[in-house]
DNA sequence: TGAATATATGAACAAAAAATCATATGTTTA
DNA sequence: TAAACATATGATTTTTTGTTCATATATTCA
């Protein structure tokens, strides 16, 4: 993982190197936003995720409306879950799900406008 | 992929699957949305990225920076020139890399502030 | 022009993650 | 309490993704 090969010349730049080292995210907190960022990076997961943004819905809906299997669509509830992305309540047999916080409609929204303006006609 | 069975009695919710349906983000979009996503799901870029907050650096900058080799700082920055998450210019042997614009900050911004409310101290 | 430097890239390998399958758990209702 | 139903979960297989190694390209300078 390491490297024998550095640049030597003007190369690297010790100032700017050493302001972006005073001013750096630590490395404990980009490790867990890198994992909450995953979850948004599967289709499957994201899709669940934008399906949630306005409403609660039950397992089955979600099989439903992703045509997706039961178990697949669990699986990623789970990982969403276990990462505070998701919240849930049981009735009965039903087990209805909802996103834990707006902050998560704030991430899609500017992500979505940047998509736009970026990839967008 | 596909699945047999389906939730049956009350369940699932067809008004609401509707309005779900009827609100939905295009597929395609939350295809290129979570292709965006899973730039920012790897610890790696994600550094890469941060480091590129607040200035230009140049690949050898960010090998040092991050303690990883050229090649695979490269491969890495190719993927995200690829998705325009950064830019570059170049400067006789050098290549200075930067954020493509003020979105990719917002969203770590937000990212940043829900996570440390979810998993802070 | 040839050597040194900075970066890019193809291929191979290793590690991680998603889907599937089988089955378990927990709730309702006949 | 047994059957039906809704969801969860462990194990396995398949697919994706990241890193490394070797090498290619492009720029500078002696």
């Amino acid at each position: 993982m390491q490297d024998e090969f550095i640049c030597q010349e003007n190369c690297p730049h010790l100032s700017k190197i050493h302001e972006v080292e005073v001013n750096k995210i630590p490395r404990e907190e980009l490790q867990i936003l890198s994992e909450m960022f995953k979850l948004f990076s599967d289709e499957t997961r994201l899709r669940i995720i934008c399906s949630l943004l306005n409403t609660e819905l039950c397992v089955c809906d979600l099989c439903e409306l992703l045509n997706l299997n039961q178990s697949a669509v669990s699986h990623q509830l789970q990982l969403l879950r276990s990462s505070k992305l998701v919240k849930y309540r049981k009735e009965g047999k039903q087990v209805y799900y909802s996103l834990e916080d707006e902050h998560i409609e704030s991430i899609i929204r500017i992500a979505l406008t940047h998509m736009r303006e970026k990839n967008g006609k």
